[in-house]
DNA sequence: CGGAAAAGTTAGACATGGCTTACAATCTTC
DNA sequence: GAAGATTGTAAGCCATGTCTAACTTTTCCG
């Protein structure tokens, strides 16, 4: 253990982390935010994985230095940490709004497809996305009146069912 | 079982695809186009993948009926894997047409971006970015001014470097 | 205080999807 | 037609991330 990641860690570069990972991290941020500490079963439960999972997701996120964790022991996100699972969320946030105010889609399958877009998407690309979600809201001259547009635009180009 | 990728041979399931077999898919499509006959090396040039991954990959999809394959023989794809990669390769095409010609990203970005959200972004979703990206360009007077307004809405509001 | 329940961990298995190394088949070229 | 290069396959290893079963630690009460 003490051979590859160590050295990177102290020669500061910033490994990119996996999408199980990046999860796990975000789910720590959320449940701490809801409740003051957070167990490895509200994470188990939060993500539907088993305990187990948990911790070894833990194991690796605290050999990483985003989170202080020791066995048995309440759980905390670094600043390290907590700047990761902020800049996840802030993606998500911004994908989420895109998909459901701009492209109307409805807000659980949003959820469900931000959440995955999520850690693929650079930065550049999420910040160039929130820029034009913005830009589109403030250049409709009525916003409702756009969408309404748009939606019938939707329904008259509906491909018949495949 | 020791290839990973070689389990499920003979049980020939369809279900949905992975990411990476999705990938081999879309990519043994494109070189059918290019040329006439595909090889195992076409494929691992293109990926940037050993040769020995392509092998695996090709006999998982050979079990679910994607691909004719023998060892050492041609390979062609089915009608069911001829219309599977369609799909993907049309989900690409409209991924990369709203990221460069709506979000203005620079086209070697695009397609990488494109070509990881493809294999998870849904049917519907996709259809509703197709439509939205046609909505824009016919709603705009003029494509060409719209462009620039928002490359200086980008420019204005630009965040300061990380 | 002490024992049961809950929570956390360890150990070990499995699936995916890469890799290298080494061997086998095919193609090229003289 | 055979030697050497190219291409394809087989075997085995590694990393990630999941799981279950079994064990340990902590917590909660009576």
């Amino acid at each position: 253990m003490r051979c590859g990641l160590g050295n990177k860690i102290l020669s500061g570069e910033t490994e990119r982390l996996s999408a199980s990972l990046e999860d796990y991290l975000e789910a720590m941020f959320f449940v701490i935010l809801e409740k003051k500490g957070v167990r490895a079963k509200d994470i188990a439960d939060r993500l539907s994985v088993s305990r187990p999972s948990v911790t070894s997701a833990l194991q690796v996120l605290a050999a990483k230095r985003l989170i202080n964790y020791a066995p048995y022991d309440v759980i905390t996100l670094t600043d390290e940490g907590e700047k990761q699972a902020e800049k996840i969320l802030s993606k998500h946030t911004v994908l989420q709004e895109f998909f459901t105010e701009v492209l109307l889609i409805e807000p659980e399958k949003a959820e469900a497809v931000a959440c995955k877009i999520e850690h693929i998407a650079d930065d550049a690309l999420v910040e160039r996305l929130r820029l034009f979600s913005r830009f589109i809201k403030e250049n409709a001259e009525s916003p409702e009146e756009w969408k309404k547009e748009f939606m019938r635009y939707c329904r008259e180009h509906k491909m018949p069912k495949k």
